[in-house]
DNA sequence: TGTACATCAGTGAACGCGCGTTCACTGATGTAC
DNA sequence: TGTACATCAGTGAACGCGCGTTCACTGATGTAC
């Protein structure tokens, strides 16, 4: 993956692995990252991708229609790719949270705030996941249900070494982390559809979202395995 | 709405309001209630409804295209209608939920089966509530969003009366229900998803969604206003 | 280093097709007397 | 009850348009000698 170039959160200057590619391939690089940039430019805009026609791509990226095949057979697997990237983007989400570990002090809220930054941060993919992981074309809608999960496994191997739920078995800290994951997801679009400047309402949103997440986190403590849980 | 002739827990024989009207105004409703069919069954079908054409719905529902305009101005308002229809699907739940009365002895398994087969029986309504609230136009994710506001409300409404978190302010409790409608419709794609015929899946789904709503109920009723929660 | 040829990303014309929308119409249903 | 007229849901032809896809092409870049 070389797309990277195309990633809000590097620089944008020659990388090394790219001057080591052919000049061709280079160019080549660059209109398919103009092809993908635009499909999510698209989205932006509040399109959903499936109603992306190949024209309307083309012609955002500024190439001829018929260029895209030089890339892509059609706009589903262009849509495969962007699933692809959101995913590392989740894992890299991971990845960040892990080296710099778990806070210590109000854990919840600080993860939190620094899951809001990485939302915005990285705009376009969490508007694609959470635009299509239920509503997309069939294909696409598997592909990005096979991403979450990996992620939700991945996460539970990290809840796991942390060691932040001793008394929850791997299927019920899998569970947990499902739940979630659901609930960071669905949060996403909030934190997307947030109109910017009303920090009233962002400060409202935020709250809610620590709430919940501390009810959950509340109530996965306290979970024995054994006991009938939550009847009143 | 007189489109309830259309709602599959109805009876399809003609009803009082419809035989009040004149022969013509009900061969319009048959045939309005004919396209909002065609497009439930083609996002049945797999496609997402902002990709559906009014070409192709007025083909399903049996019409020429132009007739489409006698009902309504375009796709989107069609949409709207949908948006209004499920709307009243779930509001019927709670209705029937609140008829029923909470269940005392295991509570939410009960639920969580009498909440399935609501879902497969209300399949096409829920489809698309589930898939166009984060995906769709943003005309119908806002109408969307609304519906499923008033929704969580009116459960607040409900599961205050019913006393079952004296523990919780109502704004906590708001929270709460947020959460598990957000789990349910999760769940509600899950649900629709799965391949019939596999008990095991299904009976695996199941106990998926119980647990996640069990920790969530769990962690609620043991919820102060007050403390910090939920903080390892 | 220079030359001759191969590769291939991007071009531009052309195609057949289904789209959304307009328009004048038809003929069954509804209304007035 | 019968007649004459109004209404209007559904029809069918026509339109201009953008779509996805094919094809032969061009000319810069890459490779071999």
């Amino acid at each position: 993956m070389s797309l990277r170039s195309r990633q809000p959160s590097e620089p944008a200057s020659p990388e090394p692995e790219e001057s080591a590619l052919p000049l061709r391939g280079q160019r080549k690089q660059r209109t398919r990252d103009a092809l993908i940039d635009a499909a999510l430019q698209l989205m932006n805009e509040g399109r959903s991708f499936n109603s992306l026609g190949l024209r309307e791509i083309t012609r955002v990226a500024g190439v001829v229609p018929t260029s895209f095949y030089r890339h892509f057979r059609d706009t589903n697997e262009l849509g495969l790719v962007l699933v692809e990237e959101s995913g590392l983007t989740l894992r890299r989400m991971l990845r960040e949270a892990r080296r710099a570990g778990a806070p210590v002090k109000d854990m919840i809220r600080r993860s939190v705030q620094v899951y809001k930054a990485f939302v915005l941060t990285n705009r376009l993919h969490f508007l694609f996941v959470a635009g299509e992981r239920s509503g997309g074309s069939p294909v696409i809608r598997g592909a990005i249900r096979n991403e979450v999960e990996q992620f939700i496994a991945e996460m539970t191997q990290d809840l796991r070494h942390l060691q932040i739920f001793p008394n929850l078995s791997p299927e019920s800290l899998q569970m947990i982390c499902g739940l979630v994951v659901n609930t960071m997801l669905n949060a996403a679009t909030d934190i997307l559809d947030l109109p910017p400047g009303d920090a009233e309402l962002a400060r409202a949103q935020e709250d809610n979202f620590v709430k919940q997440l501390r009810v959950i986190f509340f109530g996965a403590q306290l979970w024995r395995e054994d006991a009938e849980k939550g009847e009143p």
